[in-house]
RNA sequence: GGCCCCGUGGUCAAGCGGUUAAGACAUCGCCCUUUCACGGCGGAGACAUGGGUUCGAUUCCCGUCGGGGUCACCA
């Protein structure tokens, strides 16, 4: 009996992996196409480390124009959530981190280099399980969890590396002939590869973003085929990149030290190995310490979150972006008016330690953002968001011409305003535009004094001045009630007045829009119109 | 603990042997002849630390300290 016998005996069926390399042939891609891949677990829950690395990966390949793909890797089901596939699917698409070929929906996929979903790629797995068992390079293994476990307190106990390696294998050195006894016999057993390595020697590794590391050799021999028949991520991922012909790993760096693992699964099996860029994760401060944006503590983990507090899709891109390639802010700075696809993504600008996760700077870019649309852009995405997540402000916009003035004051110029930072701020920002205000909160001017100055400029008001006639009848209020008609001149001298010009605008700021602080006056009269803006006034006064 | 990665202002970060050590966000002040949001100008604020190497180290080497990752039949 020989290994040959062995393999036949546990994957009776598995085809010779020769069908599988001629039906997965090398992509027909131009020079320097970039293949690569996001491989979440399907969870239904997108981390924001995993939205960036698919962004970079996308990134890599749109601008070679090569191959990004969506592989789900369901080799665990003790981790499987119901829809778990479609949350990703759906995650990617609101953030428009299309994928070329992969998974498309829960159950659909697109693409010639299938299954995309490791669990209906069982028998492939076998096929080249099998090739390892038959060249001697893997095992089965009948060692239990508990037998592991006295292995593993052994090793402690001698103050040794823990693990299944060396003297410590014991099944790496059964015979063909024990291991068939105890297969035919039906003892449980999962398959090993059987590493060459020594821990003893170093291997280089160069990783695109990481740069040279350099590592001891992997002498584990770690599982590839589980009890459920299921193969753990190592050997899935050697076999699925291979065949998928993926160029390009981009992952979290948990698994840096995994490469030497990896390199020598691809060696073995006679692939290729791909390169790897590995991406530092996204942290969080947290009471002085740095750690992984967490899933269970910080809502911002899930991408979900910045759709549902209405973080433009472009803001959080941008954001990823900065992160990402520090030439990206000057880029921006100089072509504020192109769009994202033109930026130049540079894969070794990537910064190698992880960056702290800082939501005021993803506001202040969500402000820039919306500041950058147009009134008719503004609307459309404030309306989208809200018919998903705030029915009354959906109710406030169905007016649509309306609300295209709202949005329209003091945006379209070179200085447009920058008070939103996501569509979350957009009712509060708009809410006086529709609705009277119900309390003033003056400032200096309040009471019989502030009714005095409504009373007198109702007078004068007139809806067809310009912006200068405007604003000198609110001067002529101010100095008529004994107000400074400048406030230069106040300044100088402000024992002479009991308030100046901008005291008496904030009168009517507040009794028209219930605040002090407001997008310029003219304007949002204009958009109110003569009538609501006359009724506002005798309102008040009554 | 072993192995690996990292360490420039509060944050993101340029710089990589000789610089007044950029810039952005945040912060503070002033200005923009009504507020705010902008915009402009200015201020404060950093090379973790100790040894080397060198004429000269933020930049190179080693140690220390600090942070992170990894050591599963999870990915």
């Amino acid at each position: 009996m020989d290994y040959k016998d062995l393999a036949n005996l546990i994957f009776p069926n598995a085809k010779d992996i020769s069908y599988y390399e001629e039906k997965y042939p090398v992509r027909n891609l131009p020079e320097g196409a970039v293949v690569s891949r996001f491989a979440p677990s399907p969870t239904g829950f997108v981390h924001i480390g995993g939205l960036y690395q698919a962004l970079v990966a996308k990134e890599m390949t749109k601008k070679t124009n090569g191959v990004f793909f969506l592989r789900v890797e369901d080799t665990d089901q003790k981790r499987e959530v119901e829809n778990g596939v479609s949350g990703i699917v759906n995650s990617l698409k609101d953030f428009d981190i299309l994928p070329d070929e992969g998974m498309i929906s829960e159950t659909e996929e697109k693409g010639n280099y299938g299954p995309y979903k490791q669990s209906e790629r069982k028998e492939i797995y076998e096929a080249f399980a099998k090739y390892l068992l038959e060249q001697g390079k893997a095992y089965p293994c009948f060692c239990t969890p508990e037998d592991l476990d006295v292995i593993r307190k052994k090793q402690e106990g001698a103050k040794v590396r823990t693990g299944y390696y060396g003297v410590w294998a014991k099944c790496r050195n059964l015979t063909v002939e024990e291991a068939a006894e105890k297969i035919k016999n039906g003892e449980p057993y999962i398959i090993r590869f059987k590493s060459p390595g020594r821990e003893d020697r170093k291997i280089k590794h160069h990783d695109l973003i990481k740069g040279n590391v350099e590592f001891p050799e992997n002498d584990q021999d770690i599982v590839i085929i589980k009890a459920d028949g299921l193969p753990t991520y190592h050997f899935a991922h050697a076999v699925d990149d291979h065949l998928m012909r993926t160029t390009l790993v981009i992952r979290s760096d948990e698994w840096l030290s995994s490469v030497p693992l990896h390199l020598q699964l691809f060696y073995e099996l006679g692939f290729r190995p791909p390169k790897y860029a590995h991406i530092s994760p996204i942290m969080k401060n947290d009471n002085g310490n740095k750690r992984k944006l967490s899933k269970r503590k910080d809502p911002e983990a899930a991408v979900s979150y910045y759709k549902e507090e209405g973080i433009p899709v472009e803001a959080v891109k941008e954001y990823l972006l900065n992160i990402a390639n520090s030439t990206f802010e000057n880029w921006r700075r100089a072509n504020p008016d192109k769009s994202l696809d033109e930026f130049d993504f540079q894969l070794n600008k990537m910064s190698v330690s992880g960056a702290l996760f800082d939501m005021v700077k993803l506001l202040d870019i969500g402000k820039n953002v919306i500041s950058r649309m147009t009134a008719q852009e503004v609307y459309d995405n404030a309306l989208n968001w809200a018919n998903e997540y705030d029915k009354d402000l959906a109710k406030i916009l169905e007016d649509k011409d309306y609300a295209l003035k709202v949005f329209g004051i003091e945006r379209g110029n070179k200085k447009p305003r920058k008070d939103l930072s996501k569509w979350s701020d957009v009712k509060e920002n708009i809410i006086y535009m529709y609705e009277e205000p119900t309390n003033y909160d003056f400032d200096k001017i309040s009471g019989e004094d502030a009714k005095k100055v409504i009373e007198e400029y109702s007078k004068v008001y007139d809806y067809n001045d310009d912006k200068q006639a405007w604003f000198d009848k609110i001067k002529d209020v101010a100095e008529k009630l004994g107000y400074a008609r400048e406030v230069k001149e106040y300044k100088a001298n402000p024992e002479n007045w009991p308030g100046h010009v901008g005291d008496v605008s904030t009168v009517i700021r507040v009794v028209l829009t219930g605040r002090r602080n407001t997008p310029d006056m003219y304007e949002i009269m204009q958009v109110l119109g003569k009538d609501e803006v006359t009724k506002r006034f005798e309102n008040f006064i009554k």
